[in-house]
DNA sequence: GGAGTGATACTCGGATATCTGGTGTCCGAGTTTTCGCGG
DNA sequence: CCGCGAAAACTCGGACACCAGATATCCGAGTATCACTCC
């Protein structure tokens, strides 16, 4: 089991997004070039976000993404579920019901036993993504961040931002 | 981020070893005739079980698998990860040190801090995974499974153990 | 000087190749059973 | 009838193809900008 390297860069994206206020909007090229990853491939996932409602696409010249709630109301499960998809990691093939002790469908009355469990723990799982959102993200990037890193990070924004 | 179906095969097969008793072995054949999935890879998968010493296997006639310890000391994380594997699902690409503002390794304080959420929701998934043991699945599948089918696993069972 | 207009340049969006990891399969090594034989 | 031994049959274990989904890329549709022209 696997997360798409996508999530992370969605992530990360959203952050710079939030720094950039909410009137500042980056295009794919400048968020790919802040990050060091192939600006073709993250426009994938960028679009990805745009259509689940989280970033807003300016079009045209100085145009570009922007977030389209403040930073506060998006939360790190929404990112995930807009890029990974909000299927479960697990999903019950009722092996219970093949075999020689296959009974008609209508005879199963609770949801099978390892179903549940999966599903706790999924549902854990979005729990606590849910609890973070972009806006304790970029506390924690601002904190973990070198100063020198973070100087230039600045410097960079204010040439980049529309 | 998908599951691997083996683990469901994994977790149902430990279910009815269970069911066998501690002395009872049962080969991958009927495993995967009772649960109507492919022999082969199936095997693929108690083979995992067995390296990770969830399972014990005897060899020749008569021979196959038994679970290595009471089913309520086996956790349905023990499953997971022994067929899924051990790792993380998110794995932290380090991008923050990538690009423009990038700096040196040694600079950078404390961890990420979408790596920090990731690995909590992660932990908060295996929580939940080592919450029930396999002696619960069984008891959830007795509940769950319709009568005439019960009655019709007993038989076969009466007949498949060694 | 100001407004209108056309060309331009830049943006996103979806459709298209490539490649890794899960899916599925096979045959060989090892061990227990079992059958036959001799005492 | 009992013990011994060799062959056989059945088991697990790891090595080998195949395919779906993630990875990576490109070109076309659309729009705000900007320069130029005309009033």
């Amino acid at each position: 089991m696997r997360l798409s390297d996508g999530v992370e860069w969605g992530l990360h994206c959203g952050v710079l997004l939030g720094f950039a206020g909410p009137d500042g909007a980056l295009p794919t090229a400048k968020l790919a070039e802040y990050h060091g990853v192939p600006a073709a491939y993250l426009a994938k996932h960028l679009q990805a976000m745009s259509r689940a409602g989280l970033l807003e696409s300016v079009q045209g010249p100085k145009g570009g993404y922007r977030l389209a709630r403040p930073a506060d109301q998006i939360t790190v499960l929404d990112v995930v579920e807009a890029i990974d998809g909000e299927e479960p990691a697990f999903r019950c093939a009722e092996i219970r019901r093949r075999g020689p002790t296959a009974r008609p469908a209508r005879e199963y009355k609770s949801m099978c036993a390892i179903h549940v469990v999966m599903n706790q723990a999924d549902a854990a799982w979005r729990d606590e993504l849910r609890r973070s959102t972009l806006a304790d993200l970029m506390v924690g990037a601002i904190e973990g961040a070198p100063p020198k890193g973070l100087e230039v990070g600045v410097r960079w924004m204010a040439e980049a931002v529309r």
